[in-house]
DNA sequence: TCTGGGGTCCTGGTCCTG
DNA sequence: TCTGCAGGACCAGGACCC
């Protein structure tokens, strides 16, 4: 596998970045985006904000404390969207074999693309410097012979934090075949991909510090601590090897929607209303990629953030709002909410592709019966949106007295 | 008045079937 | 007919990642 230069881009504080590119006058001020909310958390913060302490994930509550002075702004999905797609597109012209990890973050195997564009690093550097010129925004790269060190080598070549504002970095590091492990054993445990705060508990009871502890250890040892999948690939990350390729076509497993309340919800007719809106937006997606689901799941969370999560599998796989609403309903009619929820959430599992879909004799009912009829709607209501827009019709359940007539005062579509 | 949202993967238990 | 076993499907929860 020595032979793969595999490149790991990662945008430096994207969505902070992303707004203080559209508002410079915010620029060297500590900007924190999400967590508006009452119980929000920090998507991103700017390395201003940072130096505060203020980390992704953290409580909103617990970064305004930090800082006082900080920025709140609410995220722009759209925006932050559309930029990563430019960012995509260029990255294209290096090479078709990118798997995107999220908006900011990809993989590159770049190893067809030597002898056109030059080693590993003159690639990384290469695409740096287009992002910045076409974009605006920088981003941090590292190289590598595999996916792992690629990734690892990135947080080497990150800005750091000031007052002041980011501290450049390498911009670019790279991890040569041959010294991988003398970069990697000294490394904290915690650094190997898998590696959270439970699997760092077990580790240390081994009595285990860094990445050479783990490689030191016999892969039997480590299997009887965490796990047989766990165990085998913690042994091989700490050797360095990683044989994952870096896949550009990944078909998506789950698709899920849930939202964490402002204050915990007890009314059952409330949450079943979110769980209609939920399983309209989870049903459009999955019709929109061409998907169907096995199996169909809620999320509860109680007030004491407890989670729970129960899942039913219907007779034939569906894309159907109106099926997943009722047997999400019928899931949750068999929770005891009484304490409070906290977030609910709408997942499809076990999907698959439309057409792979096994003919069954209800496929003949269908013709003529139930299905067929909220087929038809939900293929009409897709219609609407792709000409109207998202907003532009949803389920009648969802709607508030006085909608339509507030839309027409309005002089806007009256299905809004 | 701490803890989002959208995912993936793994593990272990239960149930059913051959 | 009963029992034991293996394997698969399903289900629930945990851990992790960005």
């Amino acid at each position: 596998m020595s032979s793969r230069t595999i490149v790991h881009l990662d945008m430096d504080a994207f969505f902070a970045s992303a707004e203080l590119l559209r508002r410079p006058e915010l620029r060297g001020q500590p900007v924190v985006v999400g967590g508006a909310g009452r119980r929000g958390v920090v998507a991103a913060a700017s390395y201003e904000a940072r130096f505060y302490g203020i980390r992704s994930a953290m409580p909103s509550s617990q970064a305004r404390r930090l800082c006082p002075t900080a920025i709140f702004l609410p995220g722009d999905h759209t925006y932050y969207r559309d930029l990563s797609s430019q960012i995509m597109t260029i990255m294209a012209r290096f090479t078709p074999h990118i798997e995107p990890l999220s908006l900011d973050e990809a993989f590159l195997d770049v190893t067809s693309g030597r002898r056109l564009f030059g080693d590993g690093k003159a690639i990384a550097s290469k695409l740096r410097e287009t992002i910045f010129a076409e974009v605006g925004l920088w981003c941090s790269a590292g190289v590598a012979h595999n996916k792992f060190l690629a990734k690892l080598a990135t947080e080497e070549a990150k800005p750091k934090p000031s007052r002041q504002g980011p501290i450049p970095g390498l911009g670019v590091f790279v991890i040569s075949p041959g010294n991988e492990l003398d970069y990697l054993h000294p490394l904290p445990a915690r650094a190997l991909w898998g590696v959270g705060p439970a699997t760092m508990i077990k580790l240390a009871g081994l009595g285990i510090v860094t990445v050479g502890d783990i490689a030191a250890l016999p892969v039997e040892t480590l299997v009887s601590a965490v796990g047989k999948a766990s165990g085998a690939h913690l042994h091989a990350l700490a050797h360095g090897r990683d044989d994952r390729v870096v896949e550009s076509e990944q078909q998506a497993k789950s698709i899920s929607q849930e939202q964490t309340f402002e204050f915990d919800q007890h009314d059952q007719g409330e949450l079943n209303r979110h769980i209609v809106r939920m399983s309209d937006s989870v049903a459009g997606r999955l019709r929109k990629s061409e998907l169907m689901a096995r199996t169909v799941s809620i999320k509860v969370r109680f007030g004491d953030f407890t989670t729970i999560t129960r899942s039913a599998t219907p007779p034939q796989a569906t894309d159907n709002s109106h099926e997943i609403c009722k047997l999400a309903q019928a899931l949750l009619a068999k929770v005891d909410i009484s304490q409070g929820v906290r977030l609910l959430g709408v997942g499809a599992n076990g999907l698959e592709q439309e057409q792979h879909r096994q003919l069954t004799l209800d496929d003949a009912a269908e013709q003529s019966g139930d299905r067929a009829d909220w087929r038809l709607a939900d293929e009409a209501i897709d219609e609407i949106r792709r000409r109207f827009g998202t907003d532009s019709i949803g389920p009648a359940t969802l709607a508030k007295p006085g909608d339509k007539l507030k839309a027409r005062e309005r002089n806007e579509n009256p299905w809004g």
